[in-house]
DNA sequence: GATTTATGCGAATGATCATTCTCAATTTAT
DNA sequence: ATAAATTGAGAATGATCATTCGCATAAATC
């Protein structure tokens, strides 16, 4: 007995869930099946899970996921891209304003508030790797971090530029090192650790101040 | 057609491959096994690999394979521990006499170089990857870091009661936090993207040194 | 030399895997 | 109203999975 409820015609348009036209509804079940896999690769690995698991946590049989998605692989890489894509953009979001140091700061501690709040340290850890040996995976990653790349170096080159900063290096070496130090704080999830919000920040801070090495002649308070 | 080859009694003590008692050749096989499985999980990941696919690395049947591990778990947390093991000797190695920032500096590209040698990055993400779903590999994981976090910690308490160093936190969020940077330079393996060793030895420096604030009254040069 | 034990092979096992197929119900288009 | 297209269920498919079994051979012990 399918369970294609409500909806014949206009008068669904008084329903709570407001209209759902072909591709809104084929776009909420894209979403659905993108959340349950989610659940299932977090609880069990991308290899782990098997499809019938995520037909199970969907409610959905074989037959009607895979209208939506051609295989497995497809599922991990949507998922991927969605993972990276939100990922990147909270650093995307904070690069711009205010004093680089502070704006550094504050994207790493926005970074690491993430990361513990939405509970995604063990998905992106399967990610990264998945990623050393599937090379879709991989490109996925190295897509959204190419954005992140240079977003980060437009920022600190402007700072370079105007004198605001002498970074103690080249930027082709901070930054990698800045992309590393960044994951090592993903996949570990220092506040679920017990490790104090303000505490880290100055460590981070202090990292940044050194990296980066202000001149005191910031735009910025 | 088995392969029981040379050594019937006394003779084998001539052969090239030494004197192989009972135990002894156990422990190759064993070594063996270790080895084609590592191969395997890194060209797979744990799950993906199948027992068969590490039955022909090896060169052996399932049946053989399985009279020196009771299961696949049991082969993903041998490597584990070894491969655990093997890191953090990198480690405990070097933490020992010397600068305090000298000390940590060394380890830190130790560790890089180890790291990029030993080509070991994907089965720490792998690895890393699994401890968040896996209790065994997690504890393995964990023992580990024990060890190595023991030995720091001693070793940065002793430089602080010695007024060399004034860290800018306190040891429970510093540790942690280089934890977590070590790790993301682990499975980052800057040298292999290019960047230069001695540039990074720079900014690790300024990293260790912003961190531990040293107060110029080392007892090392 | 005979017996016990350790080690090996390779086929077999039942479960589970990703995926496909058939068909029914529903929605949209005509 | 009717036809075409979409979406669903659920059984079936063949492959592959980890693991086991029976049996043969080699080594160790007696």
């Amino acid at each position: 007995m399918p369970v294609f409820h409500s909806s014949a015609g206009e008068a669904a348009l008084l329903d709570t869930e407001a209209a759902t036209s072909r591709t809104e509804r084929r776009d909420q079940q894209v979403a659905r099946i993108l959340d349950a896999a989610k659940t299932c690769f977090v609880r069990s690995g991308f290899q782990g899970a098997s499809m019938q698991q995520i037909c199970s946590e969907v409610g959905m049989s074989p037959g009607a996921l895979y209208r939506y998605f051609p295989s497995k692989e497809a599922i991990i890489e949507a998922i991927t891209e969605a993972d990276r894509r939100r990922d990147a953009e909270i650093f995307s979001v904070l690069t711009l304003g205010g004093d680089v140091v502070d704006g550094f700061v504050a994207a790493a501690m926005a970074h690491i508030r993430y990361m513990h709040e939405s509970g995604n340290a063990p998905l992106f850890a399967e990610i990264r790797a998945e990623s050393m040996r599937n090379d879709a995976i991989d490109f996925a990653c190295k897509m959204s971090m190419k954005d992140v790349d240079d977003s980060f170096r437009s920022f600190l080159r402007g700072a370079v530029d105007r004198g605001e900063i002498d970074p103690c290096a080249d930027l082709d070496t901070i930054l990698p090192v800045m992309v590393a130090f960044g994951e090592g704080l993903a996949i570990n999830d220092l506040p679920a650790q017990g490790v104090d919000f303000e505490r880290l920040e100055v460590v981070i801070r202090a990292i940044a101040t050194a990296v980066l090495r202000p001149t005191g002649r910031s735009t910025a308070s």
